[in-house]
Order: C-alpha cells, then sequence, then structure tokens
DNA sequence: AAGTTTCTTGAAAGCACTTTCAAATAAAAT
DNA sequence: ATTTTATTTGAAAGTGCTTTCAAGAAACTT
C-alpha cells in the first residue's frame, strides 16, 4: 500500500525525451501553431509512454480553469433516491455523452431543506465546469444563487421564466393524453396520485394535464380523488390506501410515477382487487420494472436516457459558447400501452 | 451568462482584512499551532464572509496532494446500470459518509471490455484520492493494474487473495440458507439463476451456496435447471422461458438478483404459472420493488446501503493511514421471508 | 534598561502544469 | 559571405493555495 514511486511529471518526460517541458506540453497537448519537428515530437511520445505519464489534471485545471468534470445535482431525500428509476436511466445517458468528452461526472444529492449552501461550495470551489440540475423546484433558493453566479447549468425539468437552458418533456401534454386514454376506455371517476410534492414543476405539470383532460371531458376534478405521492414506493402504497378507505368510488387512477404506482398497485392487490380487472392502473415513467409488472404496466414513457444525454450535451455547447439551438429542449413522452387499463 | 466578477481569492481577502495570505489560511484553516490574534482572526472571517470566499478546490488540491474526491467505479455494461436496484442504494450510504466528511463523489461506469486503461487516468491524473470498485471481477486487468499502482481501493464484494479492503456480504452462506428454506419447504426440484456471468466473483459464489446446500440435502444440483443471468431483467426472463421449455420439472427457482428475478417472474406469469402455488421464486438483494412485488417476494436481503457506507469509511481510514480494523469485512444478508414461496 | 521569551505576521518557495515571448538555430535569399 | 525569413525551443511568468522560516512586535525577566 505503499506509494514509493513517484508520479512521473511532465519534466522527467522533459528530461528523458531532451527536450523542455514547454516542447512536452505543446506535443502532448497537440497545439496547432507550434510547430514541432516529426523527429521531436516522437521522442516525447515515447518518454511519455515509457514513464506511463498521465499529466496531473489539478494542475491542468488550475492553469486552463477548467476542471474537466461536470455535476449531476439531484434534490430528493437521500432515502428517497433508492426506487427511483429515472435517475440511472438518466446518469446512463450523461455518461455516455461524458465519456464521449473525456470528462468526469461528479454526483452530488442535496435535501430539499438545506440546499441554501449546498451547491455554492460547488461552484465557488471551482469544483466542476457545470451542472445538470435534476428536479427543479420554484422555492429551491440555492437555485436562485447559481442563476446570479452565472453558473453554466441545465435544468432536467423545467422552471418558468429561468434563465437557464432546460431539457424536458411535456408533462401537461403527456398527463393529458394519458388521462385521455382513461377517458376514451369510458372511465369517468379517475383518481390520481402526484409523482411528488406540487413544489416539484414536473409534479404540478403531471397533475394540471390530468386536470385538463378530465375538465375537456366535462368532468370537475375531485379533490377527494387526488393524493400527493413523493418519489417512494410507500408513500403510493399510503396514497392508494387512503383513496380505497375513501367514499369516492373511482375506476382508474392515475398516479404520475412508476415508482409511487408500485406502492400504489401493492395496496390495490392487498385489497383483493384485480388490475385491471377491478381497477384501471396508468403509469408515468416506464421505469424497467413497468413493463415486467404483473399485469405489465401501461405508462407514459419518460425518455430518461436521452434527456440525460440532451441535458449533457447542452451543458458542453454552453461552456464552449455556444449558442445551444434551443434553449428549452422538449422530448417527446409517448404513451405506451400495456395491459393494466381496460374499458369500464 | 457572463463570468464578469471575477471569484474572490485568498489575496482578495488578505487585502480586504489587512493581513496577509498566509494569516488567511491560518485562520481559515484553523492551524493548531499558529495563535493568530483573537481580533485578526475575526477580521479574516468578516473579510472572507463579506467577499463570499470559497477556497479554490483545485488550488488546494495540487498543494495538499489531496483532491478530496472519491471514485464510485462500476463495471457494467452501461444498459445493465438502468434496473440495478442495488447501486442507488449503496450511493446513498456512500453519500451519507461522503457528505459528512466534506469530500465529494466521482461516478464512473466503465464496461468490462475495454476497463485496461479505464481507470489509470482516474488514478494517474490524481483526479482522486481513493477508488470505491463495485462488482470486481477475477479476470479484471485493471484492478491488477491499480494493485501495482498501490492506489487506496475498497472492494464492495470480494476477489480471494487480493491485497485491497473489502466489504461484502457472506454471498456462499446467504444463497445456502436461501437454498435450505426452500428446501425445508419441501422442494427437491430447484432451478436457480445467476446474477451475472460467473466471472463476477458474486455470481459464482451465490452459485456455489446453492450447490452446497443442494449437495448437503443429499441432492446432486442438475445442470439443466441451471440458467446464467446478467444484471438485467430481460435476461431473467430469457432464462425462466427457457427454463421452463426444458425437459426438467421444477417446484422452484433461487433466482440470485431481484432485477434478473422481475424478468424471471414474468415469464411465469405469462406461462400462466401462478406464484407461490405453481413455483416458488426466491430473490436476492431486496431491492425496493421485492416488497411491492405481487406477491411480495421472498429474498435475501443484502445492506447495500451498509455496505456503500462501510466502504467509505473503511477507505477513509486507509486514506488516513490508519489500519483498517477488518481487512474484509462481513455484513449480514439475512433471508427476509414474504409471500413468494410455499411448501410444494 | 537591557536581555529573553513568547506571539504574530509576511516573504518566499513549492505544487505540476500551460502559454507567451524572445532567443537560437536552420533555411533561404541576396 | 551576409542578411532576411522561417522554424524550433526554452526561460519565465502565471494559476491559487499552503507552509516553512525567520523577523518584527510585544510581553516578560533580571
Amino acid at each position: 500500500m505503499n506509494i514509493t514511486k513517484r508520479q512521473s511529471t511532465s519534466k522527467d518526460v522533459a528530461k528523458l525525451a531532451g527536450v523542455s517541458r514547454t516542447t512536452v506540453s505543446l506535443v502532448l497537448n497537440s497545439v496547432e501553431n507550434a510547430q514541432i519537428s516529426a523527429e521531436t515530437r516522437q521522442r516525447v511520445f515515447l518518454a511519455a509512454e515509457a514513464l506511463e505519464y498521465v499529466p496531473n489534471a489539478t494542475a491542468q485545471a488550475l492553469v486552463s480553469r477548467r476542471t474537466q468534470v461536470i455535476g449531476l445535482l439531484l434534490t430528493r431525500q437521500p432515502h428517497q433516491l433508492e426506487a427511483d428509476g429515472f435517475v440511472l436511466q438518466a446518469l446512463e445517458g450523461m455518461l455516455e455523452v461524458v465519456r464521449a468528452h473525456r470528462l468526469r461526472l461528479l454526483i452530488d444529492v442535496v435535501e430539499p431543506e438545506h440546499q441554501e449552501r449546498a451547491y455554492l461550495d460547488l461552484v465557488r470551489a471551482k469544483r466542476i465546469d457545470g451542472i445538470v440540475f435534476s428536479g427543479p423546484r420554484s422555492d429551491d433558493a440555492a437555485l436562485q444563487n447559481l442563476e446570479r453566479e452565472g453558473f453554466p447549468t441545465i435544468l432536467m425539468g423545467h422552471l418558468p421564466n429561468s434563465p437557464f437552458c432546460s431539457v424536458d418533456v411535456d408533462n401537461v401534454l403527456a398527463a393529458r393524453q394519458a388521462t385521455e386514454y382513461l377517458l376514451s376506455l369510458g372511465h369517468r371517476r379517475i383518481a390520481c396520485i402526484t409523482n411528488a410534492p406540487l413544489s416539484y414543476s414536473a409534479a404540478a405539470e403531471r397533475l394540471l394535464g390530468y386536470q385538463q383532460a378530465l375538465q375537456a371531458a366535462g368532468i370537475i376534478p375531485n379533490p377527494a380523488l387526488l393524493r400527493q405521492g413523493g418519489f417512494d414506493p410507500q408513500s403510493g402504497y399510503e396514497a392508494m390506501v387512503s383513496l380505497l378507505q375513501g367514499a369516492e368510488p373511482f375506476s382508474a387512477a392515475f398516479v404520475a410515477s412508476d415508482t409511487v404506482l408500485m406502492g400504489a398497485k401493492r395496496a390495490i392487490r392487498e385489497r383483493g382487487l384485480q388490475i385491471p380487472q377491478d381497477m384501471s392502473l396508468l403509469g408515468f415513467d416506464d421505469i424497467p420494472w413497468a413493463q415486467y409488472a404483473d399485469p405489465p404496466m401501461t405508462t407514459v414513457h419518460l425518455p430518461a436516457r436521452d434527456l440525460g444525454k440532451q441535458a449533457c450535451q447542452m451543458l458542453l455547447q454552453v461552456l464552449n459558447a455556444e449558442k445551444p439551438p434551443n434553449r428549452n429542449l422538449i422530448l417527446p413522452a409517448p404513451l405506451v400501452i400495456r395491459q393494466s387499463c381496460q374499458p369500464v
């Protein structure tokens, strides 16, 4: 476990190649306008190879003012991360582009409570070049700090009149279409469980879509048929139990998150109800579980992986001072019809 | 989006406080043996506050040779990450201790194919102080590189005669106990689907536990009842379809990963079989899904969160040159009996 | 009042790199 | 052979911080 052999530096390479450190840097970074003879170049490469030289990222960062690291920020209660099928898919998409650009990804989860200083440290300390921010909330003080700092940030999700670029789906539309599907099956009493507290913009939007569809069909959304979920199956379980115990009957439920849906489904089954015979269930996110559930879940497909990918790409554009083509990129979120809904 | 106002440096703080940068550093890092008058100290704090000063992490890292960042390395095919319930829980545990120590977490997923140089970059470039390595494989060339470099590394999982410290569960024992439970229910023909290719040590160990239990009961493990899964539900689905189509009858299956189990369960239901009436199913990992599945799954509880936490703590001990109390920490992995198994 | 001892503080070096700029060398032109 | 031009290379400064070392100031002895 000893770290005896010192790491070789550009100085070592220079010495071995018989050139100056400047030349080493010029060659290894293949600087355009500086012409180095092919022979010298070769010597440097060989020396670097021989010493297994890798430039010290910290030193490079210090001088270039770029750490080549981007941050993924999630705002959740840590324990709510556990069952989040979305995160991993998005992460994957991000890693894909991050890797292609030889960057690194730093991940942090901040709890909604003490986010005040949470990112400031990350940002001010210049630990990262930019941020992909998942799950923005309107009441997020720290996010406003980022704004003031003018820190390169991309939102995964959407925040009305935020200066930041964002990648998102049209939650309102997707939720409306989902609800319309339920309506088209003849359901009239449709319950709704949100995916998160309404301060999360995605939660508010999905709820709105649900309400719009109902109203367009001449149905007044019934508050007694609405419950709030929050990131984990347990919240869905509790919400559904409460719904089932309520006086208000319903034949279908739109649950704005598959993770929450997982718990809701359990509550229904415990009650001895069959899906979809006794109750139609429609989710949101299309996490891997959805298609393997019993029955496979009809749900809105959230292109999580793409969302992550696009967010990263947008961030890179911002970092390179290119004007991103779209300030607010909207990806389609189609309804995937499987077997958890049927006509009344 | 402009970055007009330059970030304030320790020099600015020094100037505002009317002291030297040395003093600023001494105060802000509360260095022990250097005594600074309370009055000076106060002035520095105030100045730092006023300028919203946060030390540049890069510069600190350069001089201290510590980046205060630790890496989480996962070896999977990226797309296999998607449904991995374990990762997020472990991540959470890690974040907990990482945060407590004011460190940061860098995450990377490397594909088993080109891992050769994959971490070397990370390590040689001194981007991170240490590594938590999830899913070590015996045939991992890069891991051997880490060994040679003497880089502070903790294994989440286990590798026979590796010099690295590790945190793990006793996979053999857990799998044996799980299988014994099935045996105790009267099952004799028990299929097994592994959680991953056998080069992953955890996969090999779980399989071994299954085989040991069988042999102890005087049953010769039947190769026709064995299939290999691999990280995602689809692999489980395919494995179970293949098992079901095979000539060999069986009344129970031990699936060494809940994620894989998710797919296997689907295959069984599509076949019109009831769980547990027609087929007992026993999983491994206890991902959030397990307790909300229909029926709730009996499975081996993998203390993922704790594993992550302990791995991190161990790494910190290594980094601080403390001898970790246990070179190979084994956490208990109890069987959680729910409703997916019943007597024949 | 002079000599010690203790407190504070700042100059300077170092961390490993990049990049500018001018000098040195080689090649070309007169 | 000498001047001009093109080609290479290296010294040095800068990135923002920590830390050693020694000096200056203040307090204490004798």
